[in-house]
DNA sequence: GAGACACTCTAACACTGTACGACTTACCCG
DNA sequence: CGGGTAAGTCGTACAGTGTTAGAGTGTCTC
């Protein structure tokens, strides 16, 4: 393991040149991020986090909106898209959009960012790119695999996006899901005494359980959008 | 017109009692927002927009998120929610999808706020509850209703959030969208020659009109959506 | 050995949201 | 009519933000 005679002091290349690599300024960004929200992530708390000064941060990164520009790139990696030969066009969607779900969800910050500049980095455009060749695969031609994966992804999107903000909220408050709702409703929500509807629905969300609830409305819109795509694929009588 | 001896020295009501009341600062900071994006919208800026002090705000409004939830809710009013009567429930909820997606786009900050904290004010209540009773109308029953617009509203918010992070982004850049397209893929993608698919799909938006094939993609996911949607209707054959 | 370079830090600037207390009115009650 | 209470506005101030400029450190190359 240890050559002889190797030491501090005879070793001639020490291998951390720099206190800190643009990655490693990346994942501590992600994980505060994580942990303390959008408003969390100060560049001064992010050099404390990694034990450098924040203007250090400043050689690797230009700004504080690009440092968010990797931030999101990173993410991206962790969603997997499968092959389409694995579990057929209507699998590999399905897995996508869960996998995207679930990393929505393990990073809440995302879909506020998301929606302020476009992502065109590495990640995303793999991403891109494999979740084309899954509706190339099923049959669509022209820009319809472009319109369809577009269509899927705002879908999660757009569905993560209000989830994470439930559960934020829920979160922040300390209590558990039918403690909030139930003094939400009751206290902070006389409008919703005018809409009765909408009042059964969130009273709803807190005698059940919420979670198993927003799985089921986000699996029936994924159902119906993915019925949506198989009735517009080529070869299907209308 | 004027009264005898009518002065700023005799006149004894002047007549505006506070010099601004919160509904005049919400539709300023709607202003603000629109003109100059979430970054923009200062309490300062705000103030000076109302020829008031930064702090005098405070008194009509807790605190800067709170005047945010204001805002977002004062939008939800600008979207229409035809009766099922009208249109049909497709045609109805075809309308209530264009409506959002069009109020998005003219306050393209909304997403980005939308996503960090749930609405629940009056307006976005209405909302859902007139969106319900499209697909009450419609045949749904139960949970379904909640969980279709739940689905539709999503789509949308994810589909109009991509769009109005594209359209910022150009926005932002001066310059005209296939102009800005071309440069952003000579200069600052080299990413993409790694994904040639990828990278038509951005060369074609540059050469045809990229806001047409915005509404085409908008519209070819709402189509499948609700054709999905159709096919859950109690009473169809499956 | 010397100079160039990569990297880090301290200090500072302009600006942010917001708390506090003083000030000016308009209104109500005796 | 007179005084007190409340509503509303403001100046000041504070802690914290992103970011810049310049000085400093060490390492690599000739």
């Amino acid at each position: 393991m240890m050559a002889p005679m190797d030491s501090v002091w005879t070793r001639t290349q020490p291998p951390p040149r720099d206190k800190v690599t643009r990655a490693q300024i990346v994942r501590a960004a992600v994980d505060l991020l994580d942990d303390e929200g959008l408003a969390g992530l100060t560049m001064r708390k992010l050099g404390g986090k990694l034990s450098v000064a924040a203007t250090t941060l400043y050689w690797h990164v230009q700004t504080k909106d690009d440092l968010l520009e990797y931030a999101v790139d990173a993410v991206y990696a962790e969603i997997d898209v499968p092959g389409p030969e694995l579990a057929g066009w209507r699998g590999a969607a399905t897995l996508l959009a869960h996998s995207m779900r679930s990393t929505i969800i393990r990073h809440p910050w995302l879909p506020a960012v998301i929606n302020q500049r476009i992502s065109v980095g590495p990640n995303a455009m793999a991403l891109s790119s494999r979740g084309m060749a899954i509706f190339s695969a099923a049959g669509f031609t022209g820009r319809d695999p472009e319109k369809t994966l577009a269509a899927l992804i705002s879908y999660v999107l757009g569905s993560a996006g209000s989830e994470v903000a439930w559960r934020t909220m829920v979160k922040a408050s300390g209590k558990s899901a039918p403690e909030w709702t139930d003094e939400a409703l009751a206290q902070a929500l006389p409008a919703a005494e005018a809409f009765p509807d909408v009042r059964d629905v969130l009273e709803q969300r807190g005698r059940r359980n919420p979670y198993t609830m927003l799985d089921e409305t986000f699996t029936f819109g994924l159902e119906a959008l993915l019925d949506g795509f198989a009735a517009r694929l080529p070869g299907t009588w209308t």
